[in-house]
DNA sequence: GTAATTATACTCGGATAATGAGTGTCCGAGTAATCGGGG
DNA sequence: CCCCGATTACTCGGACACTCATTATCCGAGTATAATTAC
């Protein structure tokens, strides 16, 4: 089980868009020379963040992109299910269906016991990437590291 | 990010085994039959499990898998960890380190707060996972659903 | 000088290859039960 | 009848192909800007 690495990059970046005034576009390949990163890729991520509506787009000259809403109603989760989907991580497939004794009219994603252990699980993750907004981050990044929106602007202004 | 269709071979496998004598070892022929599942790649999750001492294995005639130790002392956690491994579905790439004003001698995996809140989502839904013991599932299905026990008792004994 | 028009360069957006983890399968090493023979 | 030894059949264990999601890349559609020309 591993996450898509784009979710990384699309955290980060969108972190970095709050130390932005909101009108201003910043197109991919800024934000992608900021970390080094392949463009097209994290255009593609990009896009991803576009059709969440967590971010809009602008094409042409002075075009990019910018944050479509204000941090405080961008949480963490909303970023990892633009990029990762909707899906929990653990798919039931529903096992119970091929064993001995089993009714073909239930649903085993409800009614199995194992699924609503992990559905729990996966409930208790999510909550837990609810809870933190693009705000709190940027404020908790203020306090800690004074230096880094400063720097952040005048790279991606640049 | 998908977790291991494995994982949940190995919840339902090894909540059968509770339903047997401790000292009765079963086939993974038998296992597998049990939910029509290709029997060579359920032991090879099987191997898994033996290898983080869940179950242990006995070659040979009336040999197979057992519980290595008890019901009470198993939790979802370690059954989801034998089998997708110990690390987070987050790994930090330190983004950070290829960005302006990075001090290459910092671990960003400990000091970005993005990890930081990735970390805490994870932990929580491991603490989500531990607090279930097979014992516990097992005494959830006995109450729900009095007539699995003796299926499955049958069943893997057949 | 101003306004309309054309040309231009820049942006996103989706369609198209390359890679790697996960999935599935196979055969060999080792062991316990079984069968046969001898005492 | 009991004990010992060779045989046999059965089990796990790891090594070997296959599939598909993730990763990575490229080129085309559309747009705002800028230059150009006419008035």
């Amino acid at each position: 089980m591993r996450m898509s690495e784009g979710v990384e990059w699309a955290l980060h970046t969108c972190l970095n868009l709050t130390w932005l005034p909101g009108d201003q576009a910043v197109p991919t390949a800024k934000l992608a020379a900021f970390y080094a990163l392949p463009a097209a890729y994290l255009n593609k991520q990009m896009q991803a963040l576009a059709r969440a509506g967590i971010v809009s787009s602008t094409p042409g000259p002075r075009g990019g992109f910018r944050l479509a809403r204000s941090p405080e109603q961008i949480t963490v989760l909303d970023i990892v299910v633009a990029i990762e989907g909707p899906d929990e991580a653990f798919r039931c497939v529903q096992l119970l269906k091929q064993g001995p004794g089993a009714d073909p009219a239930v649903d085993y994603r409800q009614a199995c016991l194992i699924s609503q252990a992990m559905h729990r699980a996966d409930m208790a993750w999510r909550r837990e990437l609810a809870a933190q907004t693009l705000a709190g981050l940027k404020a908790d990044v203020e306090q800690q590291y004074p230096a880094a929106p400063g720097n952040t602007s005048s790279a991606l202004r640049a």
